[in-house]
DNA sequence: CTCATTAATGACTACCTACTCACCGAGTAA
DNA sequence: TTACTCGGTGAGTAGGTAGTCATTAATGAG
């Protein structure tokens, strides 16, 4: 690779990782091209040699993210905890990217319909694995139907929990804050 | 009242139901000036006559339907129902609503502080006139912050559905579909 | 050394907002 | 009838956006 190639590939990787970093904190929505841009100190056209459009760089950005983590909660499926352990390691990864998450579900109604089906495709993954190791350990007085209320209600408040991060009165970490809370009742619901 | 007086008031009853309308129907943040006016049949101008900004006619708008539907769920409260029938009824109650509390909490992480306090502030109303209908008839074995815990859960999956309504397969009436698992599964929780 | 290649530039375009204001003409008051 | 008032008009403004393209200059090839 010569010096051209070297430098357009570093141009490249600067640009995503500096929209990365302003996507998950000002939002993907929220940041203009033009901000990237003046904060990875090029020109505002130099962002759209390497990227036809604002759409696809933020498509790129959220394909890594979320293949990245989840690889992470496949690997934790995979370790054949109980139920409670997987929940809680499960709530860790969300927390150590709570403002990613914390973006993602706020802007998720915004999104154009391929990205917003790609982040719920994912989710759903992951709904599924959880229902089937409920399912696997599941008393006969508990309905296959309940489960799936559950999980949507855990799910559903792990989101609020996050959307509503900063009009809580809490520390950074709502999600770690929350946890016990939530975890004691889910598990009270599906037991 | 004269001619121009009452001619006047038309014009501006016709804004806020056109705006109304449209706010519910397309949201809040996606509908412009320009839309609305067009809608009226009046000149772009006009709104501005009687709306100093778009911001000010939201927060009317905001104003009247949040104040009608608060007074009928505050009437709910007083009739003294159990928890089961107070939650049933108020759901109905959203469901009625399902277009505006679908929009408003799409929109909420977006709408500037004012009015976001405003809707949250009601909100919590509600969740505190729950709080103390079910800590009056606890049990022994159920702690506060359950009960706190529980209403969150509520609150949230009830927006969840709200919020992802457009993306559920299901019929146009999401709370309604749902209404029966999701009450189900709050009373295990706090019986 | 010379010329072609190409990454980078930034002024520019097209488009979309909310909001303004000089002007118009119907209604009102004398 | 006349002069004034004021609700309504819509072209225009200011500010913001994503994306374009003629130009520049550093690099690579012959």
């Amino acid at each position: 690779m010569n010096k051209r190639q070297l430098q357009k590939q570093k141009t490249r990787e600067l640009i995503i990782e500096v929209s990365k970093e302003s996507f998950i904190k000002n939002g993907f929505l929220n940041t203009t091209t033009s901000q990237i841009a003046k904060a990875a100190g090029i020109a505002h056209g130099t962002l759209f040699l390497h990227f036809p459009s604002k759409d696809l760089l933020i498509e790129e950005i959220l394909d890594n993210e979320l293949g990245e983590i989840s690889q992470e909660i496949y690997n934790l499926v995979l370790s054949q905890n109980s139920i409670e352990t997987l929940l809680n390691k499960y709530l860790d990864l969300i927390s150590q990217q709570e403002d990613f998450f914390s973006t993602i579900y706020r802007e998720l109604p915004f999104y154009n319909d391929k990205l917003r089906r790609k982040i719920l495709f994912k989710e759903s993954i992951i709904r599924s694995h959880f229902f089937q190791v409920i399912e696997k350990s599941r008393s006969d007085y508990l309905q296959k139907n309940e489960i799936s209320t559950a999980i949507t209600m855990l799910f559903a408040t792990v989101r609020y929990y996050l959307i509503m991060k900063d009009s809580l009165i809490s520390s950074k970490n709502v999600i770690d804050e929350f946890k016990e809370h939530i975890l004691s009742i889910f598990l009270k619901i599906i037991k």
